[in-house]
DNA sequence: ACCTCCGGGACTCCCCGTTAGT
DNA sequence: ACTAACGGGGAGTCCCGGAGGT
């Protein structure tokens, strides 16, 4: 491990991802310092030569995990076309991303969290909304504008559900059956 | 304050009334136990005669958080017919519900604590899951069984976007819309 | 034990008798209620058959202690003259006073906790000290009347001296040595 | 507050005497840890990062308030003869020292409860009454040496007794009659 | 960048005074 | 009068965020 600014800028980013995963997965509160700096492979103290202070950590992670986990859905979109929104939809409820919040959408794992969070950190949230709405209603052109904000509502309400429920049958059939409802009207 | 049983029993529904209502407001980590004994008129000291620890009470208000936050729905369900589900619809996606989680709905007030808390409250949650979507499956007899998955699914997703973000105007937009995408359905 | 009244006063007496020596010897709040009950041969329970509140069994026993404690001064001074307040001297200043606080004088016993007491305690142990010093002075006729009060608190910060030290050498002197130089004033 | 090393020592020295104040002025167990912190201007939870114990502050504050209460006798003494030890009697049988028993000499407000302190703070009040003895043996050289036992018992004493009472008038003469009897006697 | 440590605050345990119920 | 239990509050332990010092 050199010592370069090059390294610092390297571990920086290191430190970020992991927080940006763990965040996702255990919640804003639920990770510590310490915890953080020893998933990127360091010890804690030399987390202040990164972040003035965990807030600071937690705004970087959440837009980083707000960038990252939207990758999906971008790259879902390029396809165009109904098919693009069916990816979307597969996609957010499938059993993957499911189990799987720490690389998954950060809308989705971080709606309660967002409220108690730092103000960059939910006005990062808000536009990423935004941008999920811009997404879905440009892939209903010839829907009511409404049908957006119902898909991306169901979809984030689908994995939360199916996160939360300790039943697997039960979980399947929230993403399955949400899933083929909204399918089911296009 | 006094020191009998009745007291006791009383000061005991106090103790899990309050937590029920910070739990939802602020998430299971988000109150000590100092603060929900004051919230009930008591001191720290006596909350081991009631509970044989925190996770024991979070079971409890858990409990009582989820029955109590359905009461609206079961109420509006007596209406009965198409009344009742467009009365749950808007119920659910509303500003009141939106901006008073601490008596709301359960369901969309721990999707992501519920997985880090005690089983027993796990377990209540998922049952509560259950008895949601057999209602709205009530609700919706000559429609798709998927049908009351995908209103679940939108409705908690719906108001939990609408708190996470940090602009009033978007956040009605949320409600509003995914409200009246749900009764365009009918 | 039978349950006639004077059953129940002879009780009562108990207690307050137990108290009287056990603040004595380790204070006022050296001592518990439970503690003080099994003294008396009792348990707690029906500690609120005799008294209104542990205060006002702490009134009772220190008025009990301090006419108890004074005893020994006043059978003194039945002798009369200088014989009289030579054995009030030896017998304050001596090793079996010292050592035994639990049946000694409680001005002696008390003046630090006295001032954190219940009023009438307070006002019982003022009126004491008022008496030692009428006696002293009676006991001293041809004397400075400001004698009597070096007598007094020559005697009490003697034994309590006494009663402080760790040094079984420097406590016997501490008696004797004021004594003697109490004695040598005659 | 700042976390250096010099803070740790400061905030040690802050506490120490906080608690070398109350314990004079309240007894040893008149204080709790948190009121002893809070007047230090911390919280309880750094506590045991400066005591291994409640008793080790305990200790460490009655030597302080050993040491501190006795300067004003030895800087007294300074001025040597005659002069050091009517200062000195006037002194401890002022009002001022009566009604500041936080700052005045701890000899006088500890001698019962240091029969139930730690061993250690025990030691330490035995040997500053020797030290107490040496001085005034040292200022009454031409006197019996037994004079310098009565000189402290009678201050001791008689400071006691003057805050022990609740009439103002007997108080005074307390303090002024005994400290006018042993003036009279040089 | 690591190690060490500080102060903050939470949780748990235990004892005390007091009250109900038997 | 005894048994049991309640609420109050102190003590002790732990961990976290943050800040030196090497």
């Amino acid at each position: 491990v050199g010592s370069s600014q090059a390294d610092k800028a390297a571990n920086h980013q290191r430190i970020v991802k992991a927080a940006a995963a763990r965040i996702r997965e255990r919640g804003v509160d639920g990770v510590s310092v310490v915890e953080l700096m020893k998933q990127a492979g360091l010890t804690h103290g030399g987390f202040y030569r990164h972040f003035a202070s965990r807030d600071e950590l937690v705004t970087e992670a959440v837009a980083l995990a707000l960038e990252d986990g939207s990758k999906v859905a971008e790259s879902a979109a390029q396809t165009g076309g109904e098919q693009a929104l069916l990816a979307i939809i597969n996609g957010y409820l499938s059993e993957v991303h499911r189990d799987h919040p720490e690389s998954g959408c950060a809308v989705a794992a971080l709606p309660t969290e967002i409220q108690r969070a730092p103000d960059q950190a939910r006005a990062a949230y808000t536009s990423q909304v935004h941008r999920y709405l811009d997404l879905l209603g440009q892939l209903t052109p010839d829907a009511d504008p409404d049908e957006a904000y119902l898909i991306l509502s169901a979809i984030v309400g689908g994995v939360l559900l199916a996160r939360a429920v300790d039943e697997p049958a039960l979980s399947r059939e929230l993403l399955e059956r949400s899933a083929r409802a909204l399918r089911g009207r296009r």
